[in-house]
DNA sequence: TCTGGGGTCCTAGGACCC
DNA sequence: TCTGGGGTCCTAGGACCC
């Protein structure tokens, strides 16, 4: 049997935050995430904050009205990345096999290690003095033979926990955990499983398998099924396995609704810049485009396109998803009252490929991957947009929308 | 009560080829 | 001429995660 062990940062980027400034400790704050104002979300809350009624990922507004005096702080992703990166190497000092599952989420395969090392929970301990002493933050940690397990068994006692379950325990000390806890099963899920009169881990470790397999299908049925078990196959990956990007895209929601279709193809622009930047950065071309424009509503319309060469202009990238959204004025004026009445844009790329010097197929032309170049230089050294296709120009401008582009962030 | 942003994986149906 | 079965590729859409 192996030995898993899962650490989880508690409320990490608004302990990250507390931990820096003493004036906001033992107070609720939030952390933002998003584009920040109105539309702005919760990233992270304090214990103080969740303690009146604050959740992850609910809109600023809304924060404000439940607890008036929510501090919501900027996020500095640099301070959270380092502050993980460091948390990180010293939980590889117990063994390689570490999987960093998230910014503030590790697990690690203790199998081979956790005998020179006193066991697990001698190993957790350590873990959890060190965090605390070097970053006055607290983390919970779960200990079984899988990652399900460890996952959950962390889950039971947060914050600042440290719990173990092994198969004896099942389904006995997580009768009564909703299936919603479980990795993997969101919303909807829960919904259908409740229709099956499935709600706790007690009902989905007493579901036959095959009524699993023939409502979800093989996949997921006996996945399901599996984790009702509390069987979990799933090996630890350490990062220097990490695959590459299969897909990079960015999107952007507007502030208000807009009808003026030059409007719509600069921010089109604008994201398909981003990401054939992002792509050149990461020496990658992609040949299949996907745009997407929200109505409103949740009424969102997609289509993507395989083109014959691989891209990272943005400039091309655009091209593509404009003549793609051709048809979205048809389903636009099919589906709301009010035609064309854009809410969200977004663009992706997918199919990429990598390592692009090594291969050097489909070669562009030279000049134009100079300017490219050129253009990629000024930008990382100034920041985003500093330069920038006139056409991008001409909308910002024209509707100075307070547009900030933004990598995403959030933690739990 | 309602559009945060960036991803991955799975299913299903149609087109096309042999 | 009509029909079959298997495989692959492409697109659309849904669900989920952090």
């Amino acid at each position: 049997m192996r030995t898993i062990m899962h650490v989880d940062m508690n409320a990490y980027f608004a302990s990250v935050e507390q931990a820096a400034n003493p004036l906001l400790r033992g107070r609720p704050i939030a952390v933002g995430g998003g584009t920040g104002g109105k539309r702005s979300v919760v990233a992270a809350c304090s214990y103080e904050a969740k303690a009146r009624g604050i959740k992850n990922a609910m809109p600023a507004w809304e924060a404000l009205r439940i607890c008036p005096d929510l501090v919501i702080v900027a996020g500095d992703m640099n301070k959270y990345i380092y502050t993980s990166a460091q948390i990180m190497a010293q939980l590889r000092t117990y063994t390689p096999q570490v999987e960093v599952f998230s910014i503030d989420e590790a697990f690690l395969d203790l199998t081979e290690t956790a005998g020179r090392c006193g066991g697990p929970v001698a190993i957790a301990k350590r873990v959890k003095q060190w965090i605390r002493e070097k970053f006055r933050l607290t983390c919970s940690i779960g200990i079984g033979p899988n990652k399900l397990l460890a996952k959950l068994a962390g889950e039971l006692k947060k914050p600042d926990g440290l719990n173990e379950l092994w198969p004896p325990d099942i389904p006995g000390k997580i009768e009564q955990i909703k299936v919603s806890e479980l990795c993997g099963v969101g919303r909807k899920l829960e919904e259908y499983l409740a229709q099956m009169g499935i709600r706790t881990f007690g009902d989905l470790h007493r579901a036959p398998r095959a009524k699993l397999v023939k409502r979800f299908g093989a996949v997921w049925g006996d996945h399901l099924w599996q984790m009702g078990q509390g069987k979990d196959d799933a090996p630890v990956r350490p990062s220097a396995y990490e695959e590459a990007a299969k897909s990079m895209g960015h999107s952007y929601t507007l502030p208000g609704f807009t009808t003026d279709q030059a409007e719509v193809k600069g921010y089109l622009l604008r994201l398909a810049e981003q990401v054939g930047r992002r792509l050149r950065k990461e020496n990658c071309k992609g040949n299949v485009v996907h745009v997407s424009l929200g109505f409103g509503n949740y009424q969102f319309w997609g289509k993507q396109r395989k083109v014959e060469d691989y891209l990272d202009d943005g400039y091309e990238i655009y091209r593509v998803a404009e003549r793609l959204t051709l048809d979205a004025q048809r389903f636009a004026l099919r589906n709301r009252p009010t035609p064309n009445a854009v809410r969200f844009v977004g663009v992706t790329v997918s199919g990429l490929i990598h390592d692009l010097d090594q291969i050097s197929l489909l070669p562009q032309k030279e000049d134009n991957k100079k300017v490219l170049r050129a253009v990629d230089a000024i930008n990382d050294r100034y920041g985003e947009f500093t330069v920038e296709r006139a056409a991008i120009m001409a909308t910002v401008i024209e509707h100075k929308s307070g547009y900030v582009p933004s990598r995403s962030f959030r933690g739990h």
